[in-house]
DNA sequence: AAAGACACCAACCGCCCAACC
DNA sequence: TGGTTGGGCGGTTGGTGTCTT
């Protein structure tokens, strides 16, 4: 029995999300947090299945996405980073703050692979093609990735440490022989991490003052979700509300506003929570859940998310 | 103006791992 | 201890917009 079949036997939507399953999950999630996905649909009302509801939250829905072009930061930062990592896309996205793994994989694939190459450098080993006959020397490569960073971005120096070595696998790594041939360093690194989470902007927006603006400063904000952003401004309309499924022109839109959101007056301020970032906790169990102050056990059925569901989301006025 | 090629990216697929029973 | 389930990840696909001829 393949996954189609499931998808046929339950009669499960697929494809692209229509903005009135957006308003669903978004509903149902900021309510009641994240929990067991594959219950949500069911909660909800969608006729989606678990892991689809779990993707579009985290790709799309998520009030912490950035969005918009990569700047040149992010950009030498995703390079250096794929470096070290390779195509650990989610590793990749843990360092950068409202970048998720799907998107940096589709920006790499789509944009920074034939940059490099047009540079003379191969995407997959960063080196220049005619060395390409060279094995790279993987020992104490988590030692190299630190240094990499470290010199890179100063910034970051305190809060970013690189979980595992470029071509230890997780899968492979959790192999005793493979752990092993670690050093010491690379070890402590890899059993202590004090990785910075960039869920700890969660953090950062439940101290924020949900209406104005961040310290005054408009060109810092979380704009990814464009129904908050405009309700920031007290309103929002139809248009506001993000829409993959019908318009890529949305996108286009949705897209230039995120670029004179994330000038670089934004990311020096960003730099400097980073850098701040090291004295910060998050507990893994709570990261989302802290964010919406309600339980995910709170609710036992679709009859009580519909009960629950008031008027004063958002996106309720999409209705 | 039309058709084909190309680019982009949201969503899906298949696999693995960990937790649970 | 073995089976089941859910979550997470990287690779891939397919639909749509844009560009080129």
């Amino acid at each position: 029995m393949g996954r189609h079949s499931v998808y046929v036997k339950e009669k499960l939507r697929r494809g692209l999300w229509s903005p009135d399953e957006d308003e669903k999950l978004y509903n149902y999630i900021t309510r009641f947090g994240v929990g067991c996905w594959s219950s949500v649909p069911k909660l909800s009302g969608l006729q989606r299945c678990g892991k689809s509801c779990r993707l579009r939250w985290i790709n799309y829905l998520r009030p912490d996405l950035k969005r918009g072009t990569f700047s040149l930061e992010e950009e030498d930062m995703i390079i250096t980073l794929h470096e070290v990592l390779g195509n650990r896309w989610a590793q990749i996205a843990a360092k950068l703050p409202g970048r998720t793994d799907n998107e940096i994989k589709n920006y790499w694939n789509s944009y920074l692979k034939k940059k490099l190459i047009k540079q003379g450098i191969d995407p997959i080993t960063h080196k220049p093609l005619s060395e390409n006959h060279q094995v790279r020397n993987d020992t104490n490569c988590t030692d190299k990735a630190s240094m990499l960073l470290m010199s890179k971005f100063p910034n970051m120096s305190n809060s970013v440490e690189i979980e595992q070595p470029f071509h230890f696998n997780k899968r492979i790594f959790n192999s005793e022989a493979i752990t092993r041939q670690l050093t010491e360093v690379s070890r402590n690194q890899l059993v202590s991490k004090q990785v910075f989470d960039p869920l700890f902007l969660y953090d950062f927006q439940a101290n924020m003052n949900p209406i104005g603006p961040y310290d005054g400063n408009q060109d810092f904000g979380i704009c990814s979700m464009p129904n908050l952003t405009n309700f920031e401004h007290g309103h929002m309309t139809e248009s506001d509300f993000s829409d993959s499924s019908t318009s890529r022109m949305s996108t286009s839109n949705r897209t230039n506003t995120m670029i004179r959101h994330h000038s670089s007056a934004g990311i020096h301020q960003m730099n400097e929570m980073l850098e701040n970032s090291q004295e910060l906790t998050w507990d893994a169990d709570n990261k989302i859940d802290s964010l919406f102050e309600y339980p995910y056990d709170g609710i036992k059925n679709e009859e009580d998310f519909s009960n629950n569901n008031n008027n004063n989301n958002p996106l309720s006025s999409l209705l």
